[in-house]
DNA sequence: ACATTTATCTCGCTC
DNA sequence: GAGCGAGGTAAATGT
């Protein structure tokens, strides 16, 4: 990882067009090929980048201190004109990193709940995950007490865009069994309240998981 | 802006629970109080960090080379436990970040499109830019030749989602005015198959915009 | 503080 | 390679 403190103008084009004027800040360049430019504020995000991997034309300072980046893939281009470089220093971190372990996901309380249908109602049946309709996959597809089909999204937060999804997935499912009643119910830890206004509206159901009682007993 | 290059592990409890086994990494401190956990690889995102405006608590090392940070706000904390520190640098960038100058987005398009209402046909007019429904704010609402209302969706790329907004913002705008049609456009630079599908299957329309003709003409 | 949407979203997965 | 959806999405914006 090379981390480079110079003043410099940035230039973008590819997916749309960006400047940056001339100030100080950190660029870093990691050896996967992605590079950041960083201020000292407006958060986590740097202000320009390029992803992995891309390829990189970075020539030594000229003697009067400037140099020309020139970082590129087949679609975007992204060039740093340094005009006066404060540090650049090289860094060995560890090769091969173990990675974020997590707990408490998404796909961890979508699995949960294919092992636990009792969490939708009694007698409920679990048939499958990321099941396949023409319009996405459906997280859950399970039976009601009624032996009916019902389309689940599973969501740790629930907006209203999760209450379009399982519209989108009913309704294809209903092209692919149309003789048959297909239900909708949207499942989270946190439902919010304009999902569960529109979710109600399109005749669908919902419910919330208690957090502390999935992470106890998964 | 504070640079780290040590050895760490790092907890992070919040929205969900994450742990970072040993290893050698970058810990960037920025004085507006967001920190980022960087390895080598895995591109352009951080393995672990806090947004901004985070509450620090980072005293000075131990003698043995280790240290405990921690960094919190009301509902999150991270804690990084330094096992040894490699390199420990301050860097002064510039105080005032002139921020980054953008063309081609979304907003632009959404503007251009309000001004020239002639791209969707001859005699639409414009009636809104963010028009506020019960289900969200619709991009642009327009009359169509007809004088017929019709909700449009901007989007630089639009994907099957794109759809799924106009379908909610239509069934909105039916509620408001039941004794009117009302009509759906998606328009955008790219309209993804899946989308030009889906929106055709309900009865609404598209339309691709050129960009460099945007561009030129903008 | 809440709700919603955008983003050069990134990233991983599946087909 | 394209499509699809999650993400501790973050950040901006309006209420």
């Amino acid at each position: 990882m090379r981390i480079v403190i110079a003043e410099c103008t940035v230039e973008y084009t590819g997916r749309l067009t960006t400047w940056l004027p001339p100030a100080v800040r950190a660029i870093i360049i990691k050896t996967d090929g992605s590079v950041t430019v960083h201020s000292d504020d407006k958060g986590y995000k740097p202000l320009n980048w390029m992803t992995k991997p891309a390829h990189f034309e970075i020539p030594p300072l000229r003697e009067d201190g400037t140099a020309e980046w020139v970082f590129g893939n087949s679609k975007e281009r992204l060039v740093i004109y340094l005009h006066s470089v404060i540090t650049d220093t090289q860094h060995t971190l560890s090769l091969s990193e173990p990675g974020l372990k997590k707990k408490g996901t998404e796909k961890e309380l979508q699995g949960w709940l294919s092992q636990n249908p009792q969490q939708f109602g009694t007698d409920w049946q679990f048939i499958a995950r990321e099941y396949p309709t023409g319009e996405g996959p459906v997280d859950l597809l399970m039976l009601n007490e009624e032996g009916e089909r019902v389309a689940v999204e599973v969501k740790r937060v629930a907006s209203i865009g999760a209450v379009d999804q399982i519209s989108r997935y009913v309704g294809a499912l209903k092209r692919d069994y149309p003789q048959e009643p297909i239900h909708g119910c949207l499942i989270a830890f946190d439902v919010r309240p304009r999902a569960r206004l529109l979710i109600e509206q399109r005749g669908f159901h919902w419910r919330e998981i208690d957090k502390e009682e999935f992470l106890n007993s998964s």
